[in-house]
DNA sequence: CGTATATTCAAGTGAATGCTTGAATGATAG
DNA sequence: CTATCATTCAAGCATTCACTTGAATATACG
């Protein structure tokens, strides 16, 4: 019994490391990222990381393989996402852990982020009751792919390349509250900086679609 | 900036896999999983996982690398602790995908733990409530050692291999309600076992003393 | 049926990892 | 000072991993 005991334990640890080893690697921990907020062909997944087709499909299915994503097929497509919310809560968790401890990390963080956010974000909760008076705009930067997998409720979608040339689509009275991908992911801070500079009171959201769907708030979609 | 915002993107991610990487060897999650209930010296913990001196040291170090981890130095020992709580949530968080998503996982634990325990375990707040009027025993079968580092207040030490022969230590009308490491110590389950043979009431705590800590319980040491 | 597209498979290469062994540091006790 | 114990360092070996390249499946479309 001891030895069974010894034996099961061991092959715990095994398990749980077999989904240390998927997040072990940095292109992996972008796909996930990714598919964090929407489900996701290769195809798509390969342009947006500039990674060669055969590597992108070798890391999704080592993801695969330890339980994170799961494949959907249709035609000729592979759809993967995320295999649960457990997933996104333990990105966060990996996060976490890293904003708190590695210096260099902190320092990034610091450096780029932090700096070009002097107002405070705006958070999940507060935002959606705020949009729902119809009190601000909510600004989706993310590519239009991107917004119509998925979006939040009555956001106007502007890609961040675009944004200068379609200003004037926006309200100059209402705040604007700009979103993208998650915490790291910048598009949302150059959205608001390039608002701010022509005049506009923007602000930017906490966090990212993860975010918002593990908050259990609702999605649109196109 | 484009360029810059991509270089951040990427080394956030660089740092983030690097801290995947520091749990992706069952050795070192098993050294974690020891560091989640108090803090020890590379000699304990050489003895406690099985693993050769400095192989040990060289697991912890690439703990410590990662900023999982935390080393103080006294006299001739150097002493290893969690870096802060949210490692713990990190793990908590890797042990929930494991249960959610990897089959085999599931299969060892439906095995093995579930069906070896068929009443409800005890959660911490509970047992806090009920342990501060009496009514329960509460029971660490951990090794002497590690009760000595820290143990839940009034708790009575009787380690799993020297319960059948401790037995009559313990109290038949009041509730027994026994605790090891966490959820994966299978010792609870077998004191648990042994305690119900022989007639008392036992039931386990629901986690362990990492989850005790984390609930902002308090911990009482020798 | 044949061609194009999406995805996966298979093999090969350079780099990183896990563990071992034996020696080197650092601190304590006699 | 010397002996001893805890820890770390360094070198070496087998294994695993990330990425590339080129070919194989599989599905859709004309």
């Amino acid at each position: 019994m001891t030895m069974s005991t010894q034996n099961v334990k061991l092959r715990l640890f095994e398990e749980f490391a077999r989904i240390g080893t998927a997040i072990s690697s940095p292109a992996r921990l972008e796909l996930l990222d990714l598919l964090a907020q929407s489900e996701r062909s290769v195809d798509a997944l390969t342009s947006l990381t500039g990674l060669t087709v055969a590597n992108t499909s070798q890391h999704l299915q080592a993801l695969k393989r330890a339980g994170l994503i799961v494949a959907r097929k249709q035609g000729q497509f592979v759809f993967y996402r995320l295999a649960g919310d457990d997933v996104v809560r333990l990105m966060m968790a990996l996060q976490a852990v890293g904003e708190a401890h590695v210096a260099e990390v902190e320092r990034l963080v610091r450096n780029y982020l932090e700096a070009r956010d002097t107002l405070e974000p705006v958070d999940s909760v507060e935002l959606s009751l705020r949009a729902r008076k119809g009190m601000v705009t909510v600004l989706d930067v993310r590519p239009a792919e991107e917004f119509a997998a998925g979006h939040l409720p009555g956001a106007v979608n502007v890609p961040v390349i675009e944004l200068a040339k379609r200003l004037k689509e926006l309200s100059k009275t209402k705040e604007v509250v700009a979103y993208c991908r998650g915490p790291y992911c910048l598009m949302s801070f150059d959205a608001v900086e390039l608002l701010r500079a022509k005049g506009y009171k923007a602000r930017r959201l906490d966090g990212g679609m993860p975010q918002w769907r593990l908050a259990g708030l609702p999605v649109e979609s196109l």
